[in-house]
DNA sequence: AGACCCCATTAT
DNA sequence: TAATGGGGTCTT
């Protein structure tokens, strides 16, 4: 009774997320003998264009026939529960429908590649299926005989013997006729890893025959020494596995002789299935107890949370945020919900992770932009599964299928690496997190020591609660703040290339107490512009508008924008004068001086090209932890995950190069940069020192960095925002559109900007004009800023953005320019 | 994204 | 005159 009520409720079509960078959903048809398994959130096969199958996502059951055009048939359904949760589902609407992408490319960035197969799916006989040849075509019949011969086929070598064309139409009918099935096992890409082990064979028996087996291995003593010690591994610990790599490390044995045991009977090899995602196996244990500032933010956290609100919080550096994290962590976990935790980057996981791993061991999961596929697909299952506890992630990790998330922590909220501008879709992690959390009815902090000036205004607004933490663990003494006037420092010759005397003497004063220095210079290679002194001549990217970065340790000119590469010239190619010298300070240049001035003591230099190699970071983190390092020169990098104990001196040479940066938030960088980094100093001994040479002392971010008075700070930036209308005070997009001819660009920015103008508000708009960087890759850019203000009619500017931009597209002529649109960027 | 069609440029 | 390739259109 009940199955025939289900049935009433009509599901005859299908609304179908693709793989693929197009507009919208795709409507197909569900065919009978679905009908009643099909469900919201499964993957189905269909089959798209010409003749390519994709794996496709349920977004929307309905019965509302499409009358324009014939809708294609589902081909079938890969799963057997939902493999996508609700929740999902609507956060990949809000994603696709607030920042202006579609909702194929959601699923392409977010879901494990090995989950969507495509033509490469299989095909094998129905077992049993009594095959009538009579009334089969030719292309039926060639596809039942290969099977017949072959078992499996991918859809990919069916093309070999049907004409493409034919293939959907020949699988269809013989899927119709119930003679043959996609194989779903195989279907999916992913494999378990198997390792090899090795035992020995029927072990009574070789006991009871050891002299003679020893024996009849005299004559080849590599095979025995090799038995023997596989024997010796074996009786001495029976409980312990014996793996074949193990053996072959220990030994020097050849694959062949193993071979010839095995031959003999003597050893067996045998496979287990291992989880690619290496699960601590140590002890757990107990959280710390919070101290009173701590228990104190604890208390404003779960007041925020019964109240249904979010939480900044926003803690000095060493405050011990991750102490009341952990202590969230721990009340949501037992009160039977999961956690979500985010970074920006994964590398910077060693602290939180260590602590959580000791804890809570193999509940803890792991999952960011690293991983290789199949160790995404093993992730994705164990939380489908609900076998995770706690998630530590990147920004991908937002994606996961949870099934009952009760918090989620974004830590180091203010990151720019939650909000990337080099890959699509365009969103922001922090953001995107607060939206996700309230699908699943969770709760999120957003921890940080410099909060973005977004998120402080959002506290300060009463959208989120506002928890401070402003003393250091342990009481210890923040940092102390010297600006040091690099002018001054000149004019009295008080000066040793970029470093003031006194900084030097600072510096020599902590290496001599056998402390750690760092420094700052937020800019890579070692000078920006190679240029001929004789008739001005000055290298140029070939592909960008940009000039090129010289390296002096790989001696090259690199593009920073497109990673184009060129020999540094030894004469100038204008007028081939040897008078090429460089401008502009590097991170490079700083180290060579730094190292030239230190001779005696251990300098080391840490940004992305000193860190390409593999375990360079891994190497250089020992080496700094060890006491190995004396000074670390290096770019930003050095503001994330360095807790170490001994550092007591930052100094920044060149901190005014920060601020003169064509962006409204260069100045909030600088100033979280700067804090960011000072943290690292004194975190133990309370006795840190921050040196900042500037030129001009009296800037308002370098006074109120030495202030130190949060409030006044971001008051500083909140009103800077308010006064130029620039976010939070509006809320902002920007469209760049790209292209090989300039001129087509050009108009094209044009007619955009004149439709925008058409709906929306004329000061909303602005431009269009040519970007910063005027060709990037070879591709010419132009832009067109809009700015609206906060508030209702935001959705209804946005649907006129979204109109503009239909009626743009509708112009063939423009279909070739490429669009990007960056919200709240 | 990928298949297909149309048209222009180019080799032969 | 055939061949190659770029650009544009369409896919449910």
């Amino acid at each position: 009774m009940l199955k025939q009520s289900n049935r009433s409720i009509s599901v005859s079509f299908a609304q179908i997320i693709l793989p693929l960078n197009l507009t919208g959903t795709f409507t197909y048809k569900v065919p009978e003998e679905l009908q009643g398994k099909i469900e919201v959130g499964m993957r189905v096969l269909v089959s798209f264009g010409g003749k390519k199958i994709y794996t496709g996502i349920v977004a929307e059951l309905h019965d509302r026939a499409p009358d324009t055009f014939a809708p294609k048939e589902i081909i079938n359904i890969l799963d057997d529960f939902p493999i996508l949760p609700k929740e999902q589902i609507d956060f990949w609407n809000w994603l696709s429908d607030y920042y202006f992408c579609n909702i194929g490319e959601i699923y392409r960035f977010s879901f494990p590649g090995s989950l969507k197969l495509e033509s490469e799916t299989y095909l094998k006989l129905k077992p049993h299926a009594v095959i009538d040849f009579q009334n089969l075509d030719v292309n039926e019949m060639y596809l039942i005989q290969a099977l017949e011969v072959r078992q499996l086929i991918s859809l990919s070598e069916i093309e070999a013997f049907i004409p493409k064309k034919e293939i959907v139409k020949t699988i269809n009918s013989l899927i119709d006729l119930q003679y043959i099935e996609i194989d779903e096992k195989i279907a999916e890409k992913y494999k378990a890893k198997e390792i090899a082990f090795l035992k020995i064979n029927n072990e009574k028996s070789v006991l009871n025959n050891l002299p003679e087996i020893l024996l009849k291995l005299k004559r080849s003593p590599k095979q025995q020494e090799l038995f023997l010690l596989i024997l010796g591994k074996q009786t001495e610990n029976p409980e312990q596995q014996i793996r074949k790599s193990d053996i072959f490390e220990e030994g020097d044995f050849a694959h062949s002789q193993l071979k010839s045991l095995m031959d003999k009977g003597l050893i067996e090899e045998y496979y287990l299935q291992k989880d690619r995602l290496e699960s601590y196996e140590g002890e757990t244990e107990g959280i710390e107890e919070l101290t009173d500032a701590q228990k104190q933010a604890k208390t404003e956290i779960d007041a925020a949370f019964n109240e249904e609100k979010n939480v900044l919080l926003h803690g000095v550096t060493s405050s011990g945020k991750t102490h009341i994290y952990l202590e969230k962590i721990e009340e949501t976990i037992n009160s039977g919900k999961n956690v979500l935790f985010l970074l920006p980057e994964i590398s910077l996981t060693k602290q939180i992770t260590k602590r959580l791993e000791r804890k809570y061991g193999k509940q803890l999961g792991f999952y960011h932009q690293k991983l290789t596929d199949f160790e995404r697909v093993e992730v994705w299952r164990r939380i489908r599964k609900n076998e995770i506890k706690i998630l530590i992630g990147t920004r991908i990790a937002l994606f996961l299928p949870f099934q009952n998330l009760g918090l989620i922590v974004v830590d180091e909220e203010h990151d720019s690496a939650y909000k990337p501008r080099e890959v699509s879709p365009y969103f922001n992690a922090k953001d995107a997190a607060l939206v996700l959390a309230n699908f699943y009815n969770a709760k999120v902090i957003l921890g940080s020591a410099t909060p973005s000036v977004e998120s402080y205004w959002l506290a300060k607004t009463d959208k989120l609660k506002y928890v401070q933490l402003n003393e250091r663990f342990g009481k210890v003494k923040l940092p102390e703040f010297e600006l040091v006037d690099f002018k001054e420092a000149q004019d009295t010759k008080n000066v040793n290339g970029n470093f003031s005397v006194k900084t030097l003497e600072q510096i020599r004063t902590v290496v001599d107490e056998k402390k750690q220095v760092i420094v700052l210079h937020n800019r890579r290679g070692y000078a920006n512009v190679v240029e001929c002194e004789s008739c001005g001549y000055v290298a140029y990217c070939s592909n960008c508008d940009v000039v090129m970065t010289y390296h002096k340790f790989s001696n090259e000119l690199k593009c920073h924008y497109c990673g184009h590469k060129a020999a540094k010239p030894k004469t100038c190619p204008k007028c081939f004068s040897e008078n090429l010298n460089t401008r502009g300070v590097g991170v490079e240049q700083i180290h060579e001086e730094v190292s030239r001035i230190f001779p005696e003591s251990e300098v080391d230099r840490m940004d992305v090209d000193s860190m390409r190699k593999k375990f360079a970071y891994e190497k250089l983190y020992e080496k700094i932890e060890s006491g190995e390092t004396d000074i670390i020169v290096g770019t930003q990098m050095i503001s994330k995950g360095l807790d170490f104990d001994h550092i007591e001196l930052v100094t920044i040479p060149r901190a005014d190069q920060m601020l003169y940066v064509q962006d409204f938030r260069a100045e909030e960088r600088a100033y979280q940069l700067i804090t960011q980094v000072s943290g690292r100093a004194g975190r133990v001994s309370g006795k840190g020192k921050i040196m900042i040479q500037t030129f001009n002392p009296h800037h308002s971010v370098f006074q109120l960095i030495k202030e130190n008075e949060v409030e006044k700070i971001y008051q500083y930036f909140l009103d800077e925002r308010k006064k130029f209308h620039y976010p939070p005070y509006t809320r902002t997009i920007l469209i760049e559109l790209k292209h090989r001819k300039e001129d087509k660009v050009d108009r094209a920015s044009k007619f955009l900007s004149s439709i925008l103008r058409k709906y929306l508000p004329q000061e909303c708009v602005l431009g269009p004009e040519k970007s910063p960087i005027g060709k990037i890759n070879l591709l010419y850019q132009y832009q067109i800023l809009l700015k609206f203000p906060r508030g209702k009619n935001y959705t209804s500017y946005k649907n006129f953005v979204t109109k503009s931009l239909q009626e743009f597209e509708d112009v063939a002529a423009y279909r070739s320019i490429k669009k990007l649109i960056f919200v709240d960027f």
